[in-house]
DNA sequence: TGTACATCAGTGAACGCGCGTTCACTGATGTAC
DNA sequence: TGTACATCAGTGAACGCGCGTTCACTGATGTAC
């Protein structure tokens, strides 16, 4: 049981993240400023550095948070994808739907971990495991696509030489045989196609360019998936 | 002819934008600082303001010029390829490739315009013609593709109402006739597709994931472009 | 060609404000006996 | 259960620095006659 002081602790931690990150919205992340966290919670400036050795560590917290319920939310919509007897298909809509619904209730959290890079900040070591949550989910979803061979085999394959590190294989856990032995380098199209369209949907450069967002953005996943051999469901 | 005066400040404007530009890569643009740009051109701060009337005009100087050099990029390696006889595969191909030479060439301009928005900065009229150079260049690659026939149609039509609105069909020209009713729809995911791998490989979300980076984006481009019934040159 | 005047470029001080981080400190909470 | 001591939370002043924008001004360039 934790004491008074561990309580106290993680609730104050978790106000400053709060408040943090309703400055994200206002000022960005580059200008995300400790004093101002510090006035919203009616601290000295000084009293947050028991909390966060640093301006770079909280915005760290703040990235890895945001990794992990973009993963969450990839993760659960999957898994309940599947438990309704969904398809490949069908759960990687669902899943480009749940990142696409996270990214428009946290605007300002997406840009911080799919817009720029935030200058004079380097992302330590932390950030990597949340960051891949999302192309684990992506990887699942293609394999058993393999598997159970429900996956169109590319028209064109690919012939060359692997174009994927081993770290990449490792987390897909397999390279198929052909006719699907180049699937990891087409699928990383599935998640560059996804960040890519709600980017371009919540960064307004398809401002007055559709008249139905949301019926728009099932059809790009489609169109995107098309090329990957996997057929979402429509309309 | 212009006169020394003239000469003098349009020399000028180019080097406070030279400055800027130079202050984004190590500052990003969010905090874009006029004194800093004075600074380096050993000016007073004041004195930027008889070239540009605020901090945001001179961002937005930036942002316009940033779209022009992006979408004059794409619209050479367009005409070259055509005029090499290249077929509309080859032809988006070149301006991918382009644009992604173009956003490696300068990163921070790149993500001055397709990064994440600036908080607290509204981009003005000015913006929206250098922005849909780009589209223009796709859009008229497509409609090539679908009146030569070349265009594969679609396996699964999208059969519902419009979803672009009559802004986008007016930069296109024309709405093809069945089977390609649904194309511009479907080619968005081109562009999307493009600036996602793009920003992916530049914001460094495929750090040490692709043993060929090159290789990769030609096959990336190739597969979005399967999903739009595009056949991209490849290897 | 020369002069009178208007326009423009650039200055430097000022306004009012912000920031991250350090440090010696007070007072409260927790722990070991 | 009570006491002594260690740990931790939070303060407030300070350091050294930054910013956008305004304004009255000097001196140079351009223009009309």
């Amino acid at each position: 049981m934790p004491t008074a002081r561990e309580r106290a602790r993680a609730g104050l931690i978790a106000d400053i993240k709060g408040a943090a990150t309703r400055q994200l919205a206002t000022q960005g992340a580059a200008s995300l400023s400790l004093r101002a966290v510090a006035r919203e919670l009616g601290l000295a400036s000084s009293a947050l550095y028991r909390y966060f050795p640093s301006r770079d560590a909280l915005l760290t917290a703040l990235i890895v948070d945001a990794y992990d319920e973009v993963g969450e939310a990839a993760e659960t919509a999957d898994a309940q994808a599947a438990r309704s007897g969904l398809d490949p298909g069908g759960r990687w809509l669902a899943v480009c739907r749940a990142v696409r619904d996270w990214a428009r209730t946290h605007p300002h959290r997406y840009a911080l971990v799919y817009g720029s890079p935030i200058p004079g900040y380097a992302a330590p070591q932390d950030t990597v495991a949340p960051a891949i949550r999302l192309s684990k989910v992506m990887a699942g979803i293609v394999v058993t696509a393999v598997d159970e061979r429900s996956l169109r085999p590319p028209e064109r394959p690919y012939l060359g030489p692997r174009l994927v590190t081993p770290a990449v294989v490792a987390v897909a856990g397999t390279v198929p045989a052909p006719p699907y032995d180049d699937v990891l380098e087409r699928s990383f199209v599935l998640l560059t196609a996804l960040v890519g369209t709600v980017s371009y949907l919540l960064f307004g450069h398809l401002h007055r360019a559709l008249v139905d967002d949301g019926a728009w953005f099932d059809l790009a996943m489609a169109v995107a998936a098309e090329g990957v051999g996997l057929a979402l469901p429509l309309g």
